[in-house]
DNA sequence: ACTATATAGTTGTGTATACAATTATATAGT
DNA sequence: ACTATATAATTGTATACACAACTATATAGT
């Protein structure tokens, strides 16, 4: 019987890391009593980074479609974390900005999502760590060729 | 304005290079005439690699839940890839097993998927490609902890 | 100004995934 | 043997994502 090998692929490694990941800090949102999953806190926080921008700005951030960030935001706003405003100079345009009620958490959110990474990459050393998120980041540049 | 850490961090690295890996290696299947997912193509090959066997334990194998399973297999059933059986050992048990149409194209798909890795992973060098797999897996193994 | 094209966002549909509840069957403790 | 518990799979519901089709608005070319 053959070894699994595709068990070592770097395509099977990224999507098993990516899933126990976005579980691992969904779950403990959840038990700091913050309802938010991993995947919206990603959207969050680069509007926490910078300014409010249109949903076109958060899909080029994010590398996701436009109708997956407009559901993204539905879902956002549906929890109260961010609010659209339509854009005064395009009209088709429409500004996301975060609530009251999310800049009170973002940074409890932050030091979540710290001791998620930090829980996950206790084991490897810093120096190393950062060589492969290059790698990481490598590959990513070159499947972004890629796939276009 | 604060650089977009976030989009170092690991948590954002992995699920970036997973959707992309499996966006262009389902891309590759199509043009290839094979109707077949990234997602379904882990399932295949784990089949293809070893002997029959049941949901559950393709379950561990992938670490998925066994109703994410039961649905990929329903998929994968739809398609015309795998067939069910019941067991005779345990008749709650299905046992999964590859049909002829799949086993006629196993060897291509591994071949579009060592393209896709191997066109990933062009810039790295091989080593430094190890030692970066392993480091992912180490990561995979403190969240598999932490999660439970 | 008019028309053609491009852009911003939404909606329909399908796959992938998780979690909870349910059904059916097997196993363990007594 | 009987009951309690564990296990295998399915189904309901929800989020995440992609692609295609669509609407509305903006911009470019003439």
């Amino acid at each position: 019987m053959k070894n699994y090998s595709h068990q070592q692929s770097l395509g099977h490694l990224t999507g098993l890391a990516s899933r126990l990941f976005n579980r691992l800090l969904t779950i403990r949102f959840k038990q700091a009593g913050i309802d938010m999953t991993a995947e919206q806190w990603g959207v969050i926080l680069i509007l926490r980074n910078s300014e409010p921008m249109t949903q076109s700005q958060i899909s080029e951030l994010l590398y996701l479609e436009k109708s997956s960030v407009s559901r993204s935001i539905d879902g956002l706003e549906k929890r109260g974390w961010v609010e659209r405003q339509s854009s005064t100079h395009d009209s088709r345009s429409k500004i996301v900005m975060l609530t009251e009620k999310s800049l009170g958490v973002v940074a409890e959110c932050e030091e979540i999502a710290a001791s998620v990474l930090q829980d996950a990459q206790q084991d490897i050393d810093d120096q190393e760590l950062q060589t492969s998120k290059q790698h990481l980041s490598k590959v990513i540049t070159s499947l972004r060729q890629l796939n276009r």
